[in-house]
RNA sequence: GGGCGCGUAGCUCAGCGGGAGAGCACCUCGUUGACAUCGAGGGGGUCACAGGUUCGAUCCCUGUCGCGCCCA
């Protein structure tokens, strides 16, 4: 029994129950053992994330793809798990110690902190997985991952020690994007460049051996910079080999203002003799250009700032070198104080001085630290990199080779222009929460790395007796007792970029490196689903990482879908206020209506722009097949099990059956081409605009009137093409279809596992089918399934019975619209005389007389040879239809539609004479097209015709 | 500066070489035996602009203007 109205809330509770009692998400039930595997990793979210509409989109389409091979029959995999999301998490366990005035992260001591982010993890880690559920994911829960189980931190550790042994893993000192609030070293991709309007300073570096004087340029040079405060660590001045301005000053020397330091003016490309005054100061330490510059030229890179971004002088033996005497007093002035103060500090005794030329005003684009939102100090430090450049390699040769293939297309440009220049990947991280990069340092510094600490200490060991720093003995105690080693051998502190173990998730979730029987069975994966904003961060580090280890790719299909924004297009943000909530959605419309509404919208290649009106409008389309669900059931529709839809009888019901094929061609094909919005399209239309609007009116008459085999006949395909439907709808709205599943019928199981309809003959084009019969002889299994062959899959293809109901709707479609223009009311009957009908004409109107009478609101239906006087004619499909309504319409009105109609006829003629009288036309367009363009005529010529004979009849009746 | 994408009905968007479509909004009518979370009917667009290719362009090409995103 159906309930009155369709409460999502209630049955979304108890569907979610009904499917995780069935373990209906299971990989490998023992039904599927034989089947072929699907398998889709989940992108997994922060474990610190809420659901958001990425997610919910994101989520939706898997799911979709899950249900759907699940259906057909493929043993799905839905991999899920969280991502520990390094920096977020412990920025929000830090967050947390500190509204509970607990004490801080380094007072408490790394072991106790972490024991505190994995207690935070077990309280607060499983928000977003319950949110996934409620949206109706039908990923295999059981096997839930998160990447720093035991199992995938098995798995970073022994990649880590492969590719360090490989080379492709090695420490450098170099410049790193440097974290001043987080402490932390950050890829590149973790910096967000942002506009910033700032100042463009131009300092006069006096130059060596000529007594400084601000009134005279020929005593100093002059060089523009943004970061002024980073003189202090300047090692050089370049300027343009070819600029003739300068040519000659180079291999001078200048002495730099404030500090002293004598340092040389080099030549080099790097500087721009357009920008700024063509003149720039190198500070090697402190910004990635002038690093370069810096290498090219020998110059010392001096580092003036400390890991908080203050300034680093006292004791600084490179800032200090080669100072003449009294700089102490500088250093004691500005030692230690912050980096803006710092600048304004610089700039004020510059200019005091005479050293600051000009500020101009200048926009340039600063790096921020997209998790800390402070600005990025390019910063001279020790860090693990992983030589992106080889490993990419093969990534970008899969996807060159088709391997992989990007959904769109057009993302494989992105995904080749960063591959084509990728840097070093640095992945160490100075954070506690990750994995903990399994290298030992000696005394003397030398690197050790082992998947285990024995395994390190025993090389460590071993190779410090050979070198005879310590005696065999002493490495023989030390190798047993940790507390004796203490010191001597020490654990690198750092931790993993967050990417680093989430790059192996489609492997490692699998079990390897332990064990390798799921790897075997399921990788590699069928299809990964996320968003471009990842392909760098995530998808080309998973292409390079699986292309290592498993030699294959870890996708063939990599499928791109949209941003999704605000109803304005502009990105959601916590700042802007404009967040949608998904779970308010699901609260007010359903879980079926959001995931409907994401999946109509999802076309490929644009973002989408969501109005929550949307959800509403596809929250009205779950009603309406609840409501339809429960017609059927008032009219006692049920599906005996002997029922064979292909040999239906009653036009009306052949024609649903072929309409129902059509549907499931349409929608599956959508989805199998990832036009998810197409397949709900399609969906939507069949049920609402056919099924509902068409075939359930067509079919009361039948169901309300006296048993008969025609009724026994129509119950049975009334509840065959809804079961249909919900198959169809399953996929896209799972938790009402598997509610209608069950209490429409007595089921053996449940609709997540019931067979998906197989696509027949119905909805292809001739040339579709032309294209299918001439291949079918290279292949012969295509054939008799792409056209329906009934030994295969059913055959319901039927166009008698479509013109047939064609021709009914048309006929109601007419005269309702006239009734409507000529306001008769409702309660009007009016009759319908059909003038000189054919025979199969007439045949029709006999069979459907009470289903137009009941639709088109008419009494009598009677035939004659002409038609009445005074009457209104339609054509119908050729013929003419009279409505003789003398007295009751308006003439005037009347006289109106007509000539409207006239108007469109000859407009219609016109055009296609237009086309026709074109003999370039005639000669180089397509025979069908020409011939179409005559029969539009014909059409058009015999249209007009009966609209000038029924103005005459108007005027007769007058 | 380089790259990608978008400008189609009031709004949000499909379509992408042969007669302009959907949902929402709007107007009119409706207690017709599933559904007012509904039904019936209707109005509304030189498909951004300018060239070109073509027998034919909303659709392909070039340029212009406007908007968005990514990378430097």
């Amino acid at each position: 029994m159906i309930e009155k109205n369709y409460q999502p809330a209630d049955i979304e509770v108890r569907i979610a129950a009904a499917w995780e009692a069935a373990g209906a998400f299971k990989a490998g039930r023992a039904d599927r053992v034989d089947a072929e595997p699907y398998t889709i990793v989940i992108p997994p979210p922060n474990v610190t994330g809420s659901l958001h509409m990425g997610h919910a989109l994101n989520n939706t389409l898997q799911d979709i793809l899950c249900r759907f091979e699940r259906m057909r029959g493929r043993d799905v995999l839905w991999q899920p798990g969280t991502d520990h999301a390094g920096i977020a998490t412990q920025m929000v366990v830090e967050r947390q110690l500190m509204e509970r005035k607990e004490p801080g992260r380094r007072d408490m001591g790394r072991e106790k902190f972490l024991e505190r982010v994995w207690q935070w993890k077990a309280e607060s880690g499983g928000v977003i997985v319950n949110q996934l559920k409620r949206l109706g994911a039908s990923c295999d829960w059981s096997r839930e991952r998160f990447t720093m189980d035991e199992g995938l931190s098995r798995a970073v550790v022994k990649v880590f020690v492969q590719l360090h042994r490989e080379g492709l893993i090695y420490k450098d000192k170099r410049l790193v994007n440097w974290d001043p609030k987080l402490l932390t070293a950050i890829s590149d991709l973790e910096v967000q460049q942002i506009e910033v309007k700032g100042s463009l300073w131009h300092l006069r570096y006096p130059l060596e051996g000529k007594v400084f004087d601000p009134e005279d340029p020929t005593t100093f040079i002059v060089v523009a910079t943004t970061r002024p405060e980073t003189m202090l660590g300047d090692s050089a001045v370049a300027v343009n080999p070819e600029d003739e301005r300068y040519v000659a000053l180079i291999g001078k020397h200048v002495i730099l203002p404030l500090v002293g330091r004598k340092i040389p003016i080099v030549g080099d490309d790097y500087s721009d003799p357009e920008k700024g005054s063509g003149a720039v100061k190198i500070t090697p330490a402190h910004d990635f250009n002038d690093f370069e510059v810096g290498r090219r030229h020998n110059l010392p890179q001096i580092s003036i700032l400390d890991i908080e971004g203050r300034l680093a002088l006292d004791g600084n033996e490179d800032y200090l070198r080669g100072l003449p005497e009294g700089s102490a007093q500088l250093v004691e002035e500005l030692h230690g104080m912050e980096r803006f103060a710092a600048r304004k500090s610089i700039v004020a005794r510059l200019e005091d001085f005479g050293f600051l030329e000009k500020i101009e005003p200048n926009t340039h684009a600063v790096p921020h630290g997209d998790r800390s939102g402070v600005v990025i100090e390019p910063y001279l430090t020790d860090q693990w990199y992983v030589d992106a450049k080889t490993m990419a390699q093969p990534a970008i040769a899969a996807v060159r080779s088709g391997a992989t293939e990007f959904v769109p297309k057009n993302w494989e440009k992105t995904y080749f222009e960063w591959m084509d220049n990728i840097q070093p990947w640095c992945i160490s991280r100075q954070l506690w929460w990750g994995h903990q990069i399994p290298a030992w340092y000696g005394p003397d510094g030398k690197v050790f790395v082992a998947e285990t600490e024995e395994e390190a200490v025993g090389h460590a060991l071993g190779y410090y007796v050979e070198q005879e720093v310590i005696t065999a003995e002493q490495g023989h105690d030390m190798a047993l007792d940790p507390a004796l080693r203490e010191g001597f051998i020490t654990r690198d502190e750092d931790v993993l970029d967050t990417w680093f173990s989430s790059a192996l998730w489609p492997f490692s979730t699998l079990g390897w490196p332990d064990d390798n029987t799921d790897v075997e069975r399921y990788y590699p994966t069928n299809v990964l689903v996320t968003g471009f904003d990842i392909i760098f961060f995530w998808v080309a580090r998973m292409m390079m990482m699986g292309m290592h280890f498993m030699k294959d790719v870890p996708f063939p299909t990599i499928y791109i879908h949209a941003l999704v924004r605000d109803e304005k297009g502009a990105k959601m943000s916590k700042s802007k206020g404009n967040v949608i909530d998904p779970l308010h959605l699901i609260d007010d419309y359903g879980a079926d209506a959001l995931r409907f509404t994401l999946s109509a919208m999802a076309a490929q290649g644009r973002d989408i722009k969501l109005a929550p009106q949307r959800v509403e409008g596809y929250r009205n389309f779950a009603t309406k097949l609840w409501n339809a669900c429960r017609f059927a059931e008032m009219n006692e529709c049920a599906l005996p099990a002997d029922f064979d839809p292909t040999k239906a009888t009653e036009v009306v019901n052949r024609w649903i059956a072929h309409e129902t094929a059509r549907a499931t061609r349409e929608v599956t094909e959508a989805i199998e081409a990832y036009r998810f919005n197409d397949a709900a399209g399609a969906a939507y239309r069949f049920v609402w605009n056919v099924y509902c609007d068409w075939y359930l009116e067509l079919a009361k008459p039948v169901m309300m009137g006296e048993d008969s085999p025609a009724k026994t006949e129509t119950r049975a395909m009334v509840a065959w093409a809804r079961d249909e439907i919900l198959k169809l709808l399953h996929p896209f709205m799972p938790f009402i279809t598997e509610e209608l599943w069950a209490v429409t019928a007595a089921r053996t199981g449940l609709l997540a596992l019931t067979p998906w309809p197989l696509k027949s003959r119905c909805g292809l084009t001739r040339e579709q089918e032309a294209l299918i019969i001439a291949t079918a002889s290279s292949d012969p299994l295509v054939a008799p399934i792409m056209l329906g062959d009934p030994a295969v899959v059913p055959d319901f293809k039927d166009d008698a019975a479509e013109a047939e109901i064609g021709w009914v709707v048309d006929l109601v479609t007419a005269v309702r619209s006239v009734r409507a223009e000529m306001n008769i009311t409702p309660a009007t009957l009016t009759p319908l005389v059909l003038a000189g009908a054919s025979a199969e004409t007439q045949a029709r109107a006999l069979r459907w007389s009470d289903v137009v009478k009941r639709l088109a609101r008419l009494g009598d239906i009677s035939f004659a040879d002409r038609s009445p006087d005074g009457a209104v004619q339609l054509l119908i499909r050729g013929e003419v239809v009279a409505l003789p309504l003398k007295g009751v319409i308006d003439l005037g009105a009347e006289q109106t539609r007509l000539e409207k109609e006239l108007a469109k006829a000859e407009a219609d003629i016109k055009r296609v004479d237009a086309k026709l009288s074109n003999e370039k036309f005639v000669a180089n367009a397509p025979e069908e097209i020409v011939e179409e363009e005559k029969e539009k005529r014909a059409e058009a010529v015999a249209r007009k015709e009966k609209v000038l004979e029924a103005m005459q009849r108007l005027k007769g009746a007058v």
